[in-house]
Parts: structure tokens; C-alpha cells; sequence
DNA sequence: ATCGGTGCAAAGGTTTTGCAGGCGG
DNA sequence: CCGCCTGCAAAACCTTTGCACCGAT
């Protein structure tokens, strides 16, 4: 973990924006952001500072599901949520300290870690569907809060 | 979940290929295979049946790290370990009943499930990187089975 | 002077889509 | 006949890379 990067400007803004910004954007999105305040950015740059930030233990990326990497300015564990219709993510809140106990064997593997994602589906696509056609999802559980047994 | 598609020759071929290989393949992967028994079969083709599949329930989708989505003919619930230099992904094996208790809140959401994978080094990149240089990740643990605490 | 960082543009790789034709029900 | 499925090719999309320049150390 090399945390020697250099702050320019471009990555500071580029911190600014995730930090400002909880849903978690694309880097396109972050682009877009950027550009406000520093027109001449170029997409690539954001690209190439994402990926070193990343590598520097700055930014988590977010790669389950969906075509579009994720990028989430907070660093400390939590886990996310995605929209399983529109991708979008949101933050996990967890009352208790999560823990899972799970005895397995990888084969050959050094095992260093996991990605544990919840997907399901937002509040406005929600709506969305609840204003389409018959409700195939309807009458599901509405819950939003549950314990969870794998 | 609409069940009811037509298996074409194209989506059997797809379907073996899918059992017979354990590695988990590219899409591009199951087209090479798929090739050789049906040489005119078109890379178009097998990603739309691979989706078409995969929403009637028949072939898992794992889109979690890495560029290429991979799928599995092996739909009963499992997880996986990706290698974090190659890519490649395995099945871990679990001789417990895995159960996670895990108590949290999604804002507004419907939680519909959750996707668990893990990640590490695989045996053959383990190697490599043991005859590369200085091993930087070499006195670690080098367990493959271990009890996990998120 | 060197080295890392930048903008720009082009290339790269993966996945999706439009279209005309074909086949099965 | 109608609708689903195919092969082919092109397009779309996201991400990476080469290059020349610049600024800081």
C-alpha cells in the first residue's frame, strides 16, 4: 500500500466530489462533477486518478453487478445495496456489528477477503413498478429491515 | 420467472458447454467451445441466449470484479473464489451449512438477496508470483480453509 | 533535468442491437 | 402465417493507452 500519491488538484476535486456525493457514482458521473469546477479535466484523467486512488486506499471500487464500476468516497467497511432495476446503490446501515461465521475450503486459494452485496430494489423504482401493469412483484415482502440467513 | 423457452440446438450446445466446464467461462469462452461443434454459430447469439438463460433461471450470471461477466451451468446456490491477478474463479467448497445472521437496514428498499464472493490467489498465480521477485505476499497465511469474521 | 501528472485523441475490449432471412408451431 | 430465433455486421459503451507538453521537485 503505497499511500505516497501526490494531491494535485484534479484528484483533490475528485475526492471532493465522491465525498460530497453518497450515491456512490460512475466515473463519468464524477467527470460530469468535476467539470463544473474544472472544465478542462478530461475523463481519462478521472479514469486514470480513480485507479491510482484506489490503489492508494483513498476510494473503494464497486464492481459487483452492472456494467459501470462504482466508486464510494468512504473508506470504512459498510456494505451497499443495489437496485437490481435502475443500479443505483445505496448504503447498508446495520445496527450490530455483522458478523458471519463460515467454515469453507478454496481449493489451492489464499483467501483474503470477500465482497458481500445485497441487490433488490430501490424506493422509486418501486414506485415505478407498482405503476406499471399488474404488480408481479407486489405482493412480496415490503420489508426494508430483516435478518438475513444465507 | 418465465421458464418456458425454446431450446434451439444453439442453447443446448450453450448449456453443455456450460456443464462440462468447470472453470466458469467468458461468454467468448463458451463461444470458442460452442464453435467447434457448430462452427456458424455466432458470438451475437451466445450472449443472447446466455441472457435469455440466465433470466429463465437456467445459468448463473457472476458480474462481480473483473471486465468479463462469467457464467455457470450450476445453479444450485454456492459461492465462489476470484483470483485477484488472473481473474479466474472457483467454487468454494463448504462442509458446514453456511449461515450468516446479520441484522440491517436498506432505506426504502425491497432486499430481494445478496451476492457473497470471495477473493484471494489462486494455486497457479501463487506459483508465479513466488518466482517473481522479493514474495510479497508470501510469509501470509497460506490456509485455504479458515472460519471467517466479516 | 527529471519525473510524475495532464489533456486530448485514438484504440481496445466487451456487450448490445438492427436487420433480413429461416424455422417451427 | 406469425413469432421466435439465428448469423452477420455495425454500433454502443466503458475503459485504457500513447503522446506531447507542463509544472513541481
Amino acid at each position: 500500500m503505497k499511500n505516497k500519491i501526490r494531491l494535485t488538484p484534479q484528484r483533490k476535486e475528485i475526492l471532493k466530489a465522491l465525498h460530497k456525493d453518497k450515491t456512490h457514482p460512475t466515473a463519468d458521473e464524477i467527470y460530469q462533477r468535476v467539470r463544473e469546477r474544472m472544465p478542462r479535466i478530461s475523463l481519462g484523467t478521472v479514469y486514470r486518478n480513480l485507479e491510482i486512488m484506489f490503489r492508494a486506499g483513498l476510494v473503494r471500487k464497486l464492481e459487483f453487478g452492472g456494467g459501470q464500476k462504482r466508486f464510494d468516497g468512504h473508506c470504512e467497511p459498510h456494505y451497499h445495496v443495489r437496485c437490481v432495476r435502475c443500479g443505483c446503490l445505496a448504503d447498508i446501515e446495520s445496527h450490530e456489528e455483522p458478523s458471519l461465521e463460515f467454515e469453507f475450503s478454496a481449493p489451492g486459494f489464499d483467501v483474503w477477503g470477500h465482497h458481500l452485496e445485497f441487490y433488490g430494489i430501490c424506493p422509486s423504482c418501486k414506485d415505478a413498478e407498482a405503476q406499471d401493469e399488474t404488480h408481479l412483484i407486489g405482493s412480496e415482502s415490503t420489508v426494508s429491515e430483516r435478518k438475513l440467513n444465507i
